[in-house]
DNA sequence: ACCAATTTGTCCGTATGTATG
DNA sequence: TCATACATACGGACAAATTGG
């Protein structure tokens, strides 16, 4: 049929109306046409409006609920909504967990975010960050028998440095791996009793760093911290060439919020 | 209504069955039990395995298609695959935008990410590498007079340089930045005429200083090319402080595909 | 090149549970 | 308490596209 590779036009293609339809309400809140809590009405209403059937437009919906775009109010009607950081960050790791990534990756990516977050940190905490750090790490002292909990409040305190730092983006960036770096702290932790110390103990100085403002300071013991972690990784008898392990997508939230 | 805060029991609330289907299916590509590329089975026998209606397997089908975690064949039939990184980069970006990040917030992140990206480049760059980017510089050259078509060039470049910096982690940390970043460097090429040159020569001693293994050199020169865009963008009139423009949001690629 | 089977895309109607007033 | 509105899910139907003989 017509043989050679270049015909006179490509093959026509209608998008699925479930396509179109969802498409359609994105581009209202891209563009700000729709705001973020406004309702965008019912299904039926949308099926009317758009001129498709109903469990069209709820495979469009599907989609949209899927991406952040639209979410269920208290009451199940639809509302805009701007898609959560928080989502996408945990589909990335998924991904990259999926991907393969090595703890390698892992470790001189997080090495590189965690000393330009401290940087940012050191010019622009202010009162409420400390004192959220602060209180971090009190609830730290006091479950530094209990590795799991221990963890989550390393990857919250350096969430919060993160928060501190001031550039969304950076923040952004650096969450995926996150995620995915400190709850090996758990494992080192297990094995390795003097680890949990030695990490408050880098909290700490951190903290009082950025409490002076001291750039120097806080770039010296945010390394010395990361290093310690892989120090501990390497004792724990690991491998930095390994795969991260495909656990953690498990662990990791599930899509549906 | 048992007034007060604290009762016996939440509410007990079940999950709808469509998003029942899609953590079913997701959770056996995510442990691995269902490899990329293998089918899945058609709707309806999706239906009879999970004992639901046709209607509702597609809805989930539609959150795991936005997801990445299927996508149809050519014979439109249902096949699993791994979330693309870039689709999730360009997600991140519109989120960015979304949420008003400013351009120095998007100028601090860059210049960090780019500049730990060139550190790995100086040590990881091969062969390929080397010859893709002095492709890429070539090309450049000979559209230096248009400034939509050169601006895909630079920020491929700098996507070159983080795949030859051989971190998956950090070449997707920088992505997302980097696709609301470099765009911009079309309205200063077009308002600065001494843009283009000054981007190219960069690029060109950035390569020269991957190819000698000078990290000194690599470093310097990529400072000296962020900069450099900082002061075109402030020559060109634009105020750092700005929220990046939705527009940007609407040329990043669309949801479906 | 034709035909039959399969599968998707879309539509219709209906029943049920729940939230709101 | 009752009525209304809505989301959720089900079952059945048909056209169009694709596959395989």
């Amino acid at each position: 049929m017509a043989a050679g590779g270049s015909e006179r036009f490509e093959k026509i293609q209608m998008p699925a109306a479930y396509r179109l339809v969802a498409e359609a309400i994105e581009r209202e809140i891209v563009t700000g046409r729709l705001r973020a809590g406004e309702a965008i009405g019912t299904e039926v209403e949308l099926g009317r409006q758009f001129g498709v059937n109903r469990s069209t437009v709820r495979e469009g919906i599907r989609a949209l609920e899927e991406g952040g775009y639209v979410s269920r109010g208290p009451d199940r009607r639809l509302y805009a909504s701007l898609p959560r950081y928080s989502r996408l960050s945990s589909r990335m790791s998924r991904a990259m967990v999926l991907h393969e990534v090595t703890f390698r990756e892992l470790y001189d990516a997080t090495l590189a975010l965690e000393m330009a977050t401290v940087a940012h940190a050191v010019v622009n905490v202010g009162e409420e960050s400390l004192a959220a750090m602060e209180k971090n790490i009190a609830e730290s002292e006091a479950v530094m028998d209990d590795p799991v909990r221990l963890c989550e409040l390393d990857t919250d305190f350096h969430a919060l440095l993160a928060k501190a730092a001031g550039n969304r983006v950076l923040e952004l960036a650096r969450e995926p791996a996150s995620l995915l770096f400190f709850p090996t702290a758990e494992m080192i932790c297990r094995r390795l009793p003097e680890g949990a110390p030695r990490m408050l103990q880098a909290h700490r100085l951190i903290l009082d760093a950025l409490r002076a403002h001291d750039a120097a300071a806080a770039a010296t013991w945010m390394r010395r911290h990361l290093v310690d972690w892989r120090k501990g990784f390497e004792r724990a008898g690991r491998d930095l060439d390994e795969p991260v392990e495909r656990v953690y997508a498990r662990t990791l939230a599930p899509p549906g919020e």
